[in-house]
DNA sequence: TATGAATGAGCTTTCATTCAT
DNA sequence: CATGAATGAAAGCTCATTCAT
């Protein structure tokens, strides 16, 4: 974690660090990151760095951690309109948010995407991250199970596989489909947002379909 | 591409090189790889690298390269049983073949999976060699609602971004599932590979649920 | 010398930093402490550091000056029974204070014995203190022949070297000798006493037996 | 060690960097002797230091070791008049070996000196460094004692430790004696010679007289 | 072709010192 | 007086690359 010097630092200076670091580790990666090149763009002194992190992973570390905290916040913001969804309509849920925070965090999204690609401190640091995802999306569907919203008969090991790699390179992917520009933020009643809706739909759809309880098939209410 | 001087050298040699390159890039990265560190590994001088490689980029384009062609290699050692399988028929036959490789080569296929995930020259070359893998799953399912192997209201987009996302980090989940060690290769009557078939059926059979003809499927009002 | 600032602060506060900054020194050399490191231990803000002291010089020297007074005093303290000892009798005496003192204060002894052996600010600084303390030796030795306790014929340069030589790390040795720990103070009942009083007894004997008048001694062809 | 890079070197390239490490050292102690001080002396590329040694570390074991090696030369070059001699007569002729070599090496004599009394990597390396020289002497002295050269009730450990006190420094107090410019190197017929042998003989009487056999001391038909 | 010494730019990190609060 | 953030020089060390042998 930073040092308590940088949280008292002005919040104008401390966001700029943040920005131009975000920038740094998503152009060059986890490794080819540099303090040096770094220092140079946000126009503070070398020793200043260190004044505010012990090195390139503390800082590295607190930018995963930001947008962690940043993302909770978001879901936070707008709580699920039911308390006993079926799994597919919390996924819609959360990647409501989830996409729309990073869709508009593009950089920082892309180094925690990254970072759980392989890029980072070490292997076994991006296993317990990948690990922790899958779970999550294991138990999701456990749940489901139990509701009757999943087929019992489903694997569901290769289920939260495929949900862990859709989901995650998943606004990667919309990124590179929408050409955005740094500034050019989405906006929620924009075309981009629409282009988005229609492909999270789709998507969720292909899943849905695939891993829904199959029985009962015939009376689907959601198409 | 290495220099002529590369291909001169005698097998075994140059197969220690290759081999060590690819260690090296698996546990480094694309940018944190060394040329001093593989040199002092490999016993060869310093200047000897740049008799058979222009640069680091230079052999690392050739690992990519071998990776591919030694998979193509693969998959052209068994031919698909039927010209005008289904997609998801022709994926099974892919994915035995590919998987197979990747398995038994994990460190390489470690390297061209982070190489689509962001580790690389450049984020245009990810980009690009991403894009050639969705385009291929496309046209692949294209050529499936030809056929009405798949839902001809399948959201192409998505289905492909689905295909590739899942497949791609495939052989790297299986990987981190089967504690292999690097000699312990997976046999074709091995426990593991009855494992890994497990696997793959259940992955294949949800993707192909949620993406497959689904007019014959009774009443489906959905598609 | 430190600034009256420092010679202002409350008695625990000072004595603190005196202790920390001992440690440093002793355990670094002069050239290897930092001031950096020292403030951190002492919990005391950098500037403060200045506010006290010109530089860490400064403060090497005080510690030096502060070794050499709370010595002195140590002597003050019993005073010479006689005040026409022989030089020997004198030494005995002045060592039994000296060397307490510094087995009860080995750090900072350990430090005064390193600026005397080329630990410190510059050359001329050391050969300076050396000389001072040779030339002590040299006068106690010039009174010791006027008075008949002292060979006449003795070499007084070799015998003032012998005698600084030896005397100089004599506490360093003892300590070396006896496994101190730093809160273990060598009490004047203790075994530790005993022992230390022996080796003072056989290490003067062998000197004064060396430089000692020689006449009494029979018939010495030697002299 | 150094690195065999180092040795390949030409002799008077070699030659020079080891002299002005020695300087370097000899100025500024171990610990702040500067790698970049010394490549910008030397006139050579700082990456170059690292194709000759590991670190400062390794060039300064070097230098000691260096040291030790040319001052056991010029010992074997002179040997000992006779195997049965008195400890005195055996230090005498080792003094005479090892004080030339130390005086018109004053520079590495320096470095060596400061070794044992503090400087350099640990106290664990001075401490073990001054029990061997200790030792040696203590064997020295016994074998006298048996001999009949040397008292029997010495405190052989107090008679250790005043030889070790006073031998070691002893160069570096001739040199300071002698006003000795680095290329004004001592003659052996020059009358500066004359003054060390002068009180060479002051100290070794002394110390003989000190730790002599005393009953029989009359008729000692020893010498 | 193979070699490995030479090079200097560039890296991370620590340091003493200043100074506004 | 106390504070601690800011600073840039300088440290040790690694690096890719060149080039004479």
């Amino acid at each position: 974690m930073p040092k308590p010097t940088f949280f008292n630092l002005p919040e104008d200076k401390r966001q700029r660090i943040v920005d131009l670091a975000i920038e740094e580790f998503a152009t060059y990666g986890y490794r080819g990151a540099s303090i040096s090149r770094l220092v140079a763009a946000a126009g503070i002194a070398k020793g200043s760095f260190y004044q505010y992190f012990d090195d390139l992973d503390d800082l590295y570390r607190y930018l995963l951690h930001l947008g962690a905290e940043q993302k909770a916040q978001v879901l936070r913001s707008t709580p699920p309109p039911d308390p006993a969804l079926s799994p597919f309509d919390t996924l819609r849920w959360m990647l409501r948010g989830s996409v729309g925070y990073e869709v508009t965090n593009p950089r920082l999204a892309r180094i925690a995407y990254r970072a759980l690609t392989g890029d980072g401190p070490s292997e076994a640091f991006v296993a317990e991250m990948r690990a922790a995802l899958t779970g999550f999306y294991r138990d999701l569907l456990a749940k489901g199970i139990k509701h009757g919203h999943i087929d019992p008969g489903l694997d569901l090991d290769a289920a939260a596989f495929v949900l862990t790699s859709t989901l995650l390179p998943l606004s990667q992917y919309l990124l590179s489909r929408i050409d955005l520009e740094p500034e050019d933020l989405v906006r929620p009643d924009g075309p981009q947002t629409a282009a988005i809706e229609a492909l999270l739909d789709g998507l969720l759809d292909i899943l849905e379909y695939g891993m829904g309880s199959r029985s009962p098939r015939k009376d689907d209410s959601h198409g």
